[in-house]
DNA sequence: TGCCCCGACAATGCATGCAACGGATGTGGG
DNA sequence: CCCACATCCGTTGCATGCATTGTCGGGGCA
């Protein structure tokens, strides 16, 4: 009779372990919150599913109290919904929301830029050039790989930046992207184009020139959400 | 012999428990939450304090539990930082977190008046100048009403923008200022400036120019952090 | 037949106990 | 006198139990 359910609930305990990294210096609670998080940005928990303490903690092999705390946070971070006494449930997605976080992170994104150009700390340019040559020597059509390095060029701008609050919202920002499921990089066409953006934005950094960072940095994010809205409406 | 320790622990008890509203329909967590990060904001709890569990749960009179889960709560803020195995601790503010905080709201205020000037939902016009009217007719001395009526100013306009990662932020941007200590219209002058911008980005909004109501926004905050770094500079 | 009330269940909310970590302190040796 | 080391103590980290709450389903009544 309950074996409808488990057949539900099992499939994911795997893949949710699997995400588990036991730490050596840090909490549990941590760990626990990168896994689900993980779990919800990567798709394994998608938008209808609801967390229970209970489960969770029995597929992490933990108590409740950190799966608890986990939950809470992720609810802080706006990836989940608590309903008092009854759980906690993935947010939805809606289009409305792409283009909520498209609208501070071309905000966001831009502030970053003009910082890092005008601060420009050792070793930034040579970092983004080496990320920037990864991206243009990897094969267009492996698509996580390049969404990988494009997460990380834009990381190292903000990092540049020095911002605690930058920085701190930029990643809340980046894994509310990462939700939207499929990378814009799918798109023919969008890697190239993003390639060419990054390196004018590289080049404006590369010369101080913190205006014209923003500007470009800004107007990237433009595109950006201008294919996101074209890859979604178009599914 | 512990004396000491009792009379630099005592003070503190009655004016946090003032700020815990128990509530009726909501979570104590939440509400201790609310409370510690208020004791933070208000300075009752000055930068190098420890916080501990224990010691919270006995003033708030509740179990360890939800204390625990509002300092994590409050860490991922950027209010406290969590020591292990040591506590928590209230974070610093120096100039560079102000200088970080402005640079951010700078953007993220400028995005909310641009989208308010564009949605421009009913009511909202009404309610600006409602609240920018009470703000004339306050004495200039009451400085503590004035800095509310602000908050309430900035608070409509970003409500009015529709965009819950806009309203996180800057909510938190907002906590981060408070933290600052005095408001700047305790400035001579500050008060009347703050005033007459307030009045023309009304008007852009009111206006539908979207451009211009950033502009005037972004401006206005601008001014305001030059006025937070005179004021601090000079103490 | 439809509605309302009540009881059982499932899940969280909060309290508390125990263990482990890390700093502080005191001691012994060089 | 200073440094290295072992021990102690304070505090959090995590686990678990009980209380509470909201929902869902059954049964009775209009």
């Amino acid at each position: 009779m309950t074996t409808a359910a488990d057949a539900k609930v099992q499939p994911y305990e795997d893949g949710l372990r699997k995400l588990l990294t036991k730490p050596e210096h840090g909490s549990m609670t941590d760990a626990v919150t990168d896994a689900l998080r993980e779990a919800i940005l990567s798709g394994l928990f998608a938008p209808p599913a609801w967390l229970r303490e209970d489960e969770l903690a029995h597929a992490l092999d933990v108590s409740r109290t950190p799966v608890r705390e986990a939950l809470r946070r992720l609810t802080d971070e706006g990836l989940t919904q608590r309903v008092a006494n009854r759980g906690t449930v993935v947010s939805p997605m809606t289009l409305d929301e792409i283009l909520a976080v498209y609208a501070v992170r071309e905000s966001l994104e831009g502030v970053a830029a003009r910082t890092a150009a005008s601060r420009r700390p050792a070793g930034l340019v040579e970092d983004l050039k080496r990320v920037h040559e990864e991206m243009l020597a990897t094969p267009q059509d492996d698509t996580a790989r390049i969404a990988e390095l494009n997460l990380e060029f834009h990381r190292l701008i903000r990092a540049a930046a020095g911002n605690p609050y930058l920085s701190r919202f930029l990643t809340q920002v980046e894994h509310a992207v990462r939700r939207f499921g499929q990378t814009t990089f799918a798109i023919p066409g969008r890697g190239a184009d993003a390639l060419d953006e990054h390196f004018e934005i590289l080049q404006a950094i590369a010369a101080g020139d913190a205006d014209l960072a923003e500007a470009r940095a800004t107007e990237h994010m433009r595109r950006a959400r201008e294919s996101r809205v074209r890859q979604i409406v178009s599914r």
